[in-house]
DNA sequence: TTTGCTTTTGAACGATTGTTCATTAATTGT
DNA sequence: ACAATTAATGAACAATCGTTCAAAAGCAAA
C-alpha cells in the first residue's frame, strides 16, 4: 500500500498537530514517540515528516503558536483606569488558560526541551506577555491605587497564582468558571491593595 | 577491571540519588538514560542496579523523600493564632522550597512519569500538606479573621503563587530571601483579608 | 485516459534504551 | 594469610528511538 483513499495535507496537518498536543500534554514530549504520534492519527511514522522537519519543530510549532495567540488575544486597555485594566488581565488570563489546558501545560513543562535558539524565543514571547501584567501594576502604583512594593515579583506572583488554576480547574466540576475567576478576582485585588 | 578502589556503598548510593537528583531536574525524567547518571558518578550503568531496582524507583524515591521532608518539616502551630500560623506557613514554605530547588522541580514536573500506584502515593503526601494551610484559613475565617469565601481554592491558589517563586528566586539575585519572604506574606496577608 | 502531482507505506538505518549477569577485584572479618 | 562478602565491570539482550527513502497508490487537471 500507499497513499490512502482520502487522505489530503489539509486534513492530515491538523491531526498531526492536534495528535502532538494531546500526547505531549499527557505523556511529555521526550516520552512520545513520533510512532505514537502516527499511530494516533492513524499513519506510518514516515508520513508525519510530510508536516514537520522534525519532532522538535513540532514541539516549538506548537509552543509559539499558543504563546502567539496570548498575546494576540490578550486585551489592549491601555486607557482604562489600572484597577479595570487588572480586571480584565485576570479574567482574560482564567479564561484564556481555562480553554486550552493542553497547550497551557506544555509551554510549562517542555520547556527544557526546546532546542537553544527555540527556547530563547519562547522566553522571549514569555516575558512580553509579562511585562504587560508588569505596566499594568506600574501604573495602578504610579497613581497610587495600588500597594505593591515590588512590581516584577508582584507580577510573577499573581501569573503563578492565576496559571495555577489549570492544576485543578475541570469545567462541569463544583466550580463553574465565573466563580473561579470571580474569587481569584477578589484575592487578586486585595493581594495589590487595590 | 571490576570492584575499584575506595568503592563502599555508603558512599556511591548517595552519589546515584543525587546524580539522579540532579539529572533528573535538568533534563526530565524521560530524557535522562541510566548511563547518563551512571556516567555522572562515574560508574558504569550496571552499577546503578545496586542501589536501585530500577528507574522508576529511583524517581519515587526521589519524590517521596522530598514530600516526606516536607511534612516532616513543616511548623506545627495549631495552638497560635490563625495569623500567625499562616504567616509562619508561608515562611516555611518558600524557605523550603528554595533549599532544594532541583527536588522540588521534580516533585511538580515528574508526577506524569510515575507508574499509577506511586502517583496515588505521591498524591496524597501532596494533599495533606495542602490540608495543613487548608485548616488554617478554614480555623481563620471561623473565628473572623481571614475573609476568603472558598478556602480550597485559597489553599491552592497561595501554594501556586509560593512555589512560583522557585521558577525565578535565585540566591545571590536582585531580593534576599528575607525580602521575598517578606513581600509574599504581605500579598497573602492582604489577599486573605487578614 | 493519460499525465503529473500529492500523499502514504513499509522497510531499513544506526544509535540508544533499560536491564541482566557472569566475572573479577577490592574490602572486611577471622 | 586466608575466606567471605561486597561492589563494580563490561559485554550482551531485545526493544525502541528519530529519521530517510524508493516504491506505490490515490487524486486532479488535461
Amino acid at each position: 500500500m500507499a497513499r490512502t483513499q482520502g487522505s489530503h495535507s489539509d486534513i492530515t496537518g491538523p491531526r498531526v498537530r492536534a495528535a502532538a498536543l494531546k500526547l505531549f500534554a499527557s505523556g511529555g514530549y521526550a516520552a512520545v514517540s513520533m510512532r505514537a504520534i502516527a499511530a494516533e492519527v492513524g499513519v506510518q511514522a514516515g508520513a508525519l515528516y510530510n508536516y514537520t522537519p522534525d519532532k522538535q519543530s513540532l514541539l516549538y510549532d506548537l509552543m509559539a503558536g499558543h504563546m502567539t495567540d496570548l498575546l494576540a488575544q490578550s486585551p489592549d486597555t491601555s486607557d482604562a483606569p489600572p484597577t479595570d485594566q487588572l480586571r480584565r488581565f485576570v479574567d482574560f488570563h482564567i479564561r484564556f488558560h481555562a480553554d486550552r489546558p493542553d497547550a497551557v501545560f506544555i509551554a510549562y513543562m517542555e520547556l527544557r526541551n526546546l532546542s537553544a535558539e527555540n527556547f530563547v524565543r519562547i522566553e522571549d514571547l514569555r516575558r512580553q506577555y509579562e511585562d504587560r501584567l508588569e505596566n499594568i501594576l506600574r501604573e495602578g502604583v504610579a497613581q497610587g491605587r495600588f500597594d505593591v512594593s515590588d512590581t516584577k515579583i508582584g507580577t510573577l506572583a499573581i501569573i503563578a497564582m492565576l496559571t495555577g488554576v489549570n492544576t485543578w480547574f475541570r469545567a462541569g466540576g463544583r466550580l463553574s468558571l465565573d466563580e473561579v475567576a470571580g474569587q481569584y478576582w477578589d484575592m487578586v485585588r486585595k493581594a495589590v491593595g487595590a
